[in-house]
DNA sequence: CGCAATACTTCGTGATACGATGTATTACGT
DNA sequence: ACGTAATACATCGTATCACGAAGTATTGCG
């Protein structure tokens, strides 16, 4: 998929991916691979972003004896999901706008 | 609208302003007004950017003494909106997925 | 012992939307 | 005649951001 399309869908696809349960980085990634796809370091980056924009809160936990971290959304995470939504309406109205075929004789 | 969501659908918007009826920069953007507002500086940096990739055809013209460059669109610029369609499809299926409520329970 | 998988991090790069600013002309009100 | 808005296009600097490459470290398997 274009580059420029995923942009804006990337970070509310982390926060849906943490929305019902705390998960982790490599977690993540597989679990919205079937739907978009990422490298690590974009992930890695992304969930810095949202944990400076207080979307999400870290935790560290061990398991199996290696550290993992663990990401938990917050209320301003799951506003950016509504707001998302909200957007959705003009993209929708964007899409019919390009797609929408000469009908002029 | 969140500005990284406008990202991909700005080149195809143009685009799409252009499909049925060549036209100039000031005229796209009031073209594009109702669905999605760009700053001049914005288009015509994609103006230039969806010349150079063959999406499109410039052509000066003068109109009430004022010279006006007037954009066509080629049969590259009409395939990339056939390929937005075809991401549209992914798009779709992220938007489940970031919408979905959690039925579990 | 070596290699894949897991897990996270850092760095540099290229793309790009935007505000600010500039140039020039036409049109309109007073 | 004068000033202001509208039309029309261009350039520059900045901030944001996704990504590949590369690195560190551990677990688990053959």
């Amino acid at each position: 998929m274009d580059i420029q399309l995923k942009r804006g869908l990337l970070d509310v696809c982390v926060l849906a991916a943490i929305r019902d349960e705390d998960s982790y980085g490599y977690q993540i990634i597989k679990d919205m691979q079937p739907y978009i796809k990422m490298s690590e370091s974009t992930l890695y980056t992304i969930l810095k972003r949202l944990e400076l924009s207080e979307m999400l809160t870290v935790r560290t936990a061990e398991h199996g004896g290696r550290l993992r971290k663990y990401y938990h959304i917050t209320e301003a995470g799951i506003r950016r999901i509504e707001e998302f939504k909200e957007d959705w309406k003009e993209i929708l109205s964007i899409y019919r706008f390009v797609t929408k075929e000469d009908t002029n004789a």
